[in-house]
DNA sequence: AGGTATTTAGTACTTTAGTATGAGACTGTT
DNA sequence: AACAGTCTCATACTAAAGTACTAAATACCT
């Protein structure tokens, strides 16, 4: 956090002495106009580059969940939900806590995910599931 | 990708034109120049962060491994690789073939990843590997 | 109302996963 | 050379995970 702020005020110093070297070459007739506006134009085209991808560094990377591809694989509902818990960690005694089933229940859910995600384990499930992108991350 | 192309060559265009009415505004006197400068700068300052915005969005979300993190943790070579392994949803067994070494020598290798990362399972574990940003994805 | 898909749950069984412990071989460090 | 750390492997467990059925209660659809 305080190293960006250092680069903050670098930038804007480094922006003004720019800005004012600019000023004095076009006065004094050292550079034509056109490169002057070209080479400001590139410079801030950078920083604009520089700035969003820092910014996008900070984001968490979100990937959109597919609808369509849960769709076309034929997961219901309750199954995409044992998926999302099984994905985040959870053993199958606990997903059925959370959602208030028993085990049985959880191990037919997740017995039919795996097979149509067509996986042998619930790691490669996952694994697949984020390929597919229907999990986000 | 024909879109893009489309918005490029749009871009281009309207530089060429912002360029060209800097000039004339600028020989006849109708603005100051510390406006023009600032207004080019602003104008190229947004189209970087566009460009980068695009782009970034096409590239699959990929988060950089974070090397300190791996080390503060204490991850050995070995342990980070059967780490990996574990997370592309092979089964012990897999990841012995594959590493040439015996399933025991595997078991022990999950066994430190799981203490190390705290996790009590192998789906818990990559989910917390993720979380501290030291697997892809 | 009858058919289809979903959700729930059980039993019985096989297969992986994970723990605990010990121990030999190898590597780099002091 | 002695030591710490890593990598290897084994045995003997216990605990989860996963398969293969069967089956009942809902829910949705036309």
């Amino acid at each position: 956090m305080k190293k960006t702020v250092l680069i903050f005020g670098m930038l804007a110093l480094a922006i003004l002495a720019l800005l004012q070297l600019s000023q004095y070459s076009l006065l004094s007739g050292d550079l034509k106009i056109e490169f002057v506006i070209s080479g400001i134009a590139i410079v801030f085209f950078v920083i604009g580059v520089f700035i969003q991808k820092k910014f996008r560094k900070e984001e968490a990377p979100f990937v959109e969940v597919d609808q369509k591809q849960i769709e076309t694989i034929g997961l219901s509902k309750r199954e995409y939900e044992v998926l999302v818990e099984m994905a985040s960690g959870y053993s199958n005694k606990e997903i059925a806590d959370r959602l208030f089933v028993s085990e049985s229940t959880i191990k037919t859910h997740v017995s039919s995910v795996l097979l149509k995600l067509n996986a042998k384990r619930r790691t490669q499930a996952i694994q697949k599931a984020k390929e597919l992108q229907i999990l986000p991350f």
